[in-house]
Order: structure tokens, then C-alpha cells, then sequence
DNA sequence: GGTAGCACTCCCCCGGCACGAGTGCCAATC
DNA sequence: GATTGGCACTCGTGCCGGGGGAGTGCTACC
């Protein structure tokens, strides 16, 4: 028995059955795909393929359906990603470069991610803590109150306020400020705090409080799990062709969407990949309400290896994962070139 | 034939259609409650009920069910809003009360109305138009790029990047910022384009450009109908029991829902209102989505009458009105109360 | 190893039927 | 005139049984 024909067979399996929706069985798939032998021949690997699981029967005397090991194997060894078309390439360059600011990037790609696989769009913003600064300003607002304003290299831009006990004094805030771009700009924010450790001697002891207050507030921010933020698009695919896809309903696919918690660990966990496209199918996700997902990222916003954060597309396990993962990468490469730029 | 018992047979029709989702008939009807008749009269004042359209048969031989009209009437006469409980309205002001920023705010506001009122939950972004400016920064970045950076009363922060034909002079952007901050802090923004306009004749030829360019951002900044954010939350609660309760699955309401504009519109219209709490019933949000769904909202941010923004729950036409309008009401309440604060 | 044939299993669809809930109408009653 | 009880009628729903079809596993054969 070839074990190329069988995996022949699987690759033939998973691409019916996406296409389909229906378990395919043996005659179907000698008809539809050249595979040279008769269907009887097909039945004996198919068996062999349930017995490795890789394909399993939804019930005695249906065709068969792949698994989550199945699909597993399908993206890792029978499918190479096609590239996009050129025409395609050139409308994501062209409608992500129209964008105004980064806000309006990040959701013009969830919409084209949605738009390009018809499923669910994930974007992450890019991380604080992977982004380098570029500069920081203080601002006083009113006598008591300091606005801290962060904006890094891939045009986030994040504020805080604080309140201080004494009155301001203008010449130690221009001073504060200029000691922090000199010794902050350039760096990833992971750095900073040993940059930062040192600016407080520079000061006399009566701006201490100051100086620490606005360290303070600078290392808060790129610490703070909360502001890495994700935007979500397209979750109305999931409701199509009323949710076949989706045995128990798309309710608990929604809520795991919803725990912004769920999907940056997944995200993180994804980066650790080292694949310019990562793929997690159901099961892997480790998540209750994913169970029936597949969930396809790939990184964004640096040019060799680290990214500073992902995009993705969500959608049921039975999903095109060639097309997916070609249109994922290609809006994170022009996400990075974009940014870059 | 008693018109008041007609009202109260819509009433109980109303109030256990929304409690068991079965369409009701005469019997059940005088069985849960006591009506003090039986249920042929009943039948006849179900009769009348449905001539006048205010109920409607999904079809022979089965028990009737509230129209549109016949939720307005219900919300417009039939209920009075009932305040919520003591802890209840304890518990929503502490967990308001813990928020960090505005942007915490409004997260945590989203999510306490998806749970309270167990549907999709809906907050708008305090309104740049109707707020008032606090401050105006400008934050050289680089030798030609200028951060424009305001901030209103209610806590929300804008900014813009500007950039400049020609290099940047620290003292005319100090005028400028100075200059700014006297014609536009405490204004609303809606009043700012009279203000700004004579600003101009202030500075010389030779730095036009410059304060063109700022102005030009300013005003197009606080005229930006994009920057009408909304947030939602809650959305699985629509999947609820297999999405029994839109015909046609959840998709379109999913679509409605995520086209910021259509919300936008609605919430605007509902603010023309003039009533503490605004309800749209079915076709009357005018949006094909949200036929099966009804939407409850409430103005919040200002101590009068005039709103900034509003908060809202979207739930299934069969939905519980009294408590959905309690919950949206006192959420806003708090809302603005802690804004003002 | 590959193939053909065959018996078997099991889902799905369909028609028929009884049941129950609910209605509308009418005549009788208060 | 409003209310009521009775009654025939309608229609959706659940249940049952049978036919058709797709697909399988097994075995014997090349």
C-alpha cells in the first residue's frame, strides 16, 4: 500500500469536505480526483487513515470527515501557501495605504482580513513593550495635573495623566522632558526601565517626587497587560448559512472572541512559532469555545524576524486554510511595510 | 367591552410571551392572571386586539403574539420604569468608580450593561462635538512634524499629526499654543470655528502656514464624524438558546451591528428624544438587520438635559422592556456622575 | 497490492395518523 | 350589551413505518 496515495487520499479528503460540507466518501473521491484506482482501493486506505486518525465517520455507513489531526497534517505537509494574485496584492497595498493614522490602519486591515477569507479578522495593536519609542512629551494641564504622551515608532500613541501634590514648575518639566527623549528615543520600551533607573540623580531632591512620578507612570504604561488591545471584524460570518459549521451554536465561539484574555494569549503563543504563518485547529487552541475553529496569524511590523504584534483570521475548522493563510500574510506584510514606511 | 381590560389582556399577553416564548392563548391567559373572566371573552378582546394590530396569530389554531405596535403600546403605556434595587445600583457605582481612564470608563460601562441586561450592550464615546475643550497641545515632533493633542472635559484625548512644509520655530508654536488655549478652552467644540477664525490676523504672514495648518486640523478633528466611536459588548448573548428568537439567524443583526454608521444614526435619532430612556421597537430602527431586535438607550455626560453621548442594550423584540430600561437608565446615571466628577 | 462483488448498516425523506392547543362563532345567560 | 359555555374546525407537532440511497467492510479473486 503506498503511503503516498493515502496521503493523496487525505489531501483529496480535506479539500471535498471544505468544499462540501458533506463526508466524503469513496466512490465521490475516485470521481472527482485522478487518483487511478478504484474506490474499493480508496475504502482500504481510508480505513487506514481512521486507524492512524487522521479521518473519522460522523456514523456507521456515512463518508468520512477530517480530524483535527487530519487537517494537522494537511496544513503541515499537503498544501504549500499560493501566493496571491498580483491584481489582489495590489488593491490590500492600496487600500491599507489610504489610511490616516494608525488607528485607522488597524482597522482598515481587520475589515480586509475579514473581507479577503470571509471570516472572523483579528488585529492586535502593536505591542508597547516590542515597539521602540520615539518620543515622549509632557504636557501640564492646569497647575496640578501632567500629561505624559508616549508615541512609538508604529504611530501608537498613548497617554496618561497625573496628578501631583505640589504645583508645577515649567523649567524642571521642559528639563524632565528633554532628559527623557535623550535618553529614551530609539529604544524598545523592554529597555527602558535601566535607562530610566538613572535620570532621578540628575534631578535635586525637591523635583524627586516629580521625577519619580513620571518614571513611574512611563514604566506603568508599557507594563500594562491591559493596552495590548485586539480589534475584531466580520464575526457576522459565523452566523452563515445559519451556522452549520458550528454544532452547539456560535454562542460560546462569540464569548471566547469577547475575552480580549483569550485571544492575546493565543497571539503570543502563536509568535513563539517562528512561522511566518501559525496555525492553531481546534483543539490546539485550548479553548472551550474554539473547539470547532481554526485559528490562522502571522506577525507584523518589523522586518526580520520579531513583530510587534499579529494579525489573524478565525473561522470553523472546515475552512480554506491555503487561502487563508496566503491573505493573512500578505496583509501582515503590507502591515509592516506600511508602518515601516 | 371594558377598554382598560382590554389594555391589561396586551399587558399579560406581552408580559408572558416575553417570559415563555410560546405564543399565548385565552386560557393560559386567565389561568396566570386574574383577569375575572374567562377566556371566551378573552378571546373576543383578542379579537379586537388583533383587528387594531397590536397582536397577531403566527397562525391558526395558535395563540397570539405582540406586534411592533403592540410593544410600543406596551412600553409607551403599560410600564413603569422600576428603579433598580439598592445593592443593584450599589454594585454598578463601585464597579464604575474603579476605572482608571475614560477609555476604562466606557469598557467597563459596556460590559456592565451586556450583563445586566443579559443582551448586546452598546456605548458611545463621549461625543467630541458636544464636549467642551480643557486644553489644546501642540508637541513638536522631529523638525517638521507638529502633535496636535486635545483634551475635553469629558477625559477623551485627540490627537493629529501634522506635517510641515517648512522647519518648525519653537517660539511662534509657544504663541500659537498660548494663543489657542485662551479663545478655545471651556468652549465646545461646536463653537470653536468662530473663535479660531480670528486667530490668523494675530501672527504674521510668514507663519500663516503654520497656524492655517493647526486650525485646518483642529476643526477637522472635532467635525470627523469617524471619530463617533461606539463599543459594544455581549454580543454571544444574541446565540442564546440556539438563537430561537431571530428567524432568520443571527448574521444580519451581527452585520447591523458592526456597521459603526448604522448605530450612529440610530443613536443620534434617539437623542432627538427628549425622554430619559429612548426605545426603538423592530422596524422602527429603520435598519433591515435590526427588524427582530429592539434597542433601548439612554443620554449620558451631562447634569441637564443635553447629552454627549448615550449607552444602550439591543436585545430581541421579546424582550424584558421595564428592567432592559432600568438597567440602561441607571448605568447613564452613573455614567454621569462619575464624568462629572 | 489492487479489484470486484455483495451483504449490511444507517441516515434521510415521506406519507399517514392521532393528538392537542387554540380559535371563531353561536346561542344562552346575567 | 357584556359575558359565558359549548362546539366544530384548523393546523402544527410528534410519532411510526417503510423505501431509497450512500457508504462501508469483508471476502474471494487477479
Amino acid at each position: 500500500m503506498s503511503e503516498d496515495r493515502r496521503l493523496d487520499v487525505l489531501r483529496a479528503i480535506v479539500e471535498d469536505y471544505v468544499a462540501t460540507r458533506e463526508p466524503v466518501g469513496s466512490r465521490a473521491l475516485v470521481e472527482r480526483h485522478a487518483l487511478g484506482v478504484s474506490p474499493a482501493t480508496i475504502r482500504n486506505d481510508m480505513a487506514a487513515l481512521e486507524e492512524s486518525g487522521y479521518i473519522a465517520q460522523p456514523h456507521t455507513s456515512a463518508g468520512r470527515v477530517p480530524t483535527d489531526k487530519g487537517y494537522r497534517l494537511f496544513v503541515d505537509r499537503l498544501t504549500t501557501v499560493k501566493p496571491m494574485s498580483v491584481p489582489e496584492r495590489r488593491a490590500i497595498g492600496a487600500f491599507l495605504e489610504e489610511a490616516q493614522d494608525l488607528d485607522d490602519v488597524v482597522d482598515r486591515a481587520v475589515r480586509l482580513i475579514a473581507q479577503l477569507t470571509q471570516q472572523v479578522a483579528v488585529v492586535q495593536y502593536p505591542s508597547l513593550r516590542r515597539s521602540a519609542l520615539r518620543h515622549v512629551e509632557l504636557v501640564p494641564v492646569g497647575a496640578r495635573h501632567l500629561l505624559v504622551v508616549l508615541i512609538t515608532d508604529t504611530g501608537r500613541v498613548e497617554q496618561r495623566t497625573i496628578e501631583l501634590g505640589a504645583d508645577l514648575d515649567e523649567v524642571v518639566v521642559g528639563q524632565l522632558r528633554a532628559r527623557l527623549n535623550v535618553s529614551a528615543a530609539g529604544r524598545r520600551l523592554s529597555e527602558l526601565p535601566v535607562a530610566l533607573a538613572e535620570l532621578a540623580d540628575a534631578f535635586g531632591p525637591s523635583d524627586a517626587a516629580l521625577v519619580e512620578a513620571v518614571v513611574g507612570v512611563v514604566e506603568e504604561t508599557l507594563a500594562q497587560e491591559s493596552e495590548e488591545r485586539v480589534v475584531l471584524a466580520g464575526t457576522a460570518y459565523l452566523a452563515r448559512g445559519g451556522a452549520v459549521d458550528f454544532a452547539g451554536s456560535i454562542g460560546p465561539v462569540l464569548e471566547a472572541l469577547e475575552e480580549q484574555v483569550v485571544l492575546l494569549r493565543l497571539l503570543s503563543e502563536m509568535a513563539e512559532d517562528n512561522a511566518s504563518v501559525a496555525v492553531r485547529i481546534g483543539r490546539e487552541t485550548q479553548h472551550e469555545g474554539l473547539l470547532e475553529t481554526s485559528f490562522i496569524t502571522s506577525g507584523y511590523g518589523d522586518e526580520n524576524g520579531t513583530s510587534v504584534a499579529r494579525v489573524g483570521s478565525i473561522g470553523p475548522l472546515r475552512m480554506d486554510y491555503p487561502g487563508t493563510m496566503s491573505a493573512v500574510r500578505a496583509v501582515a506584510r503590507y502591515l509592516t511595510r506600511i508602518l515601516a514606511g
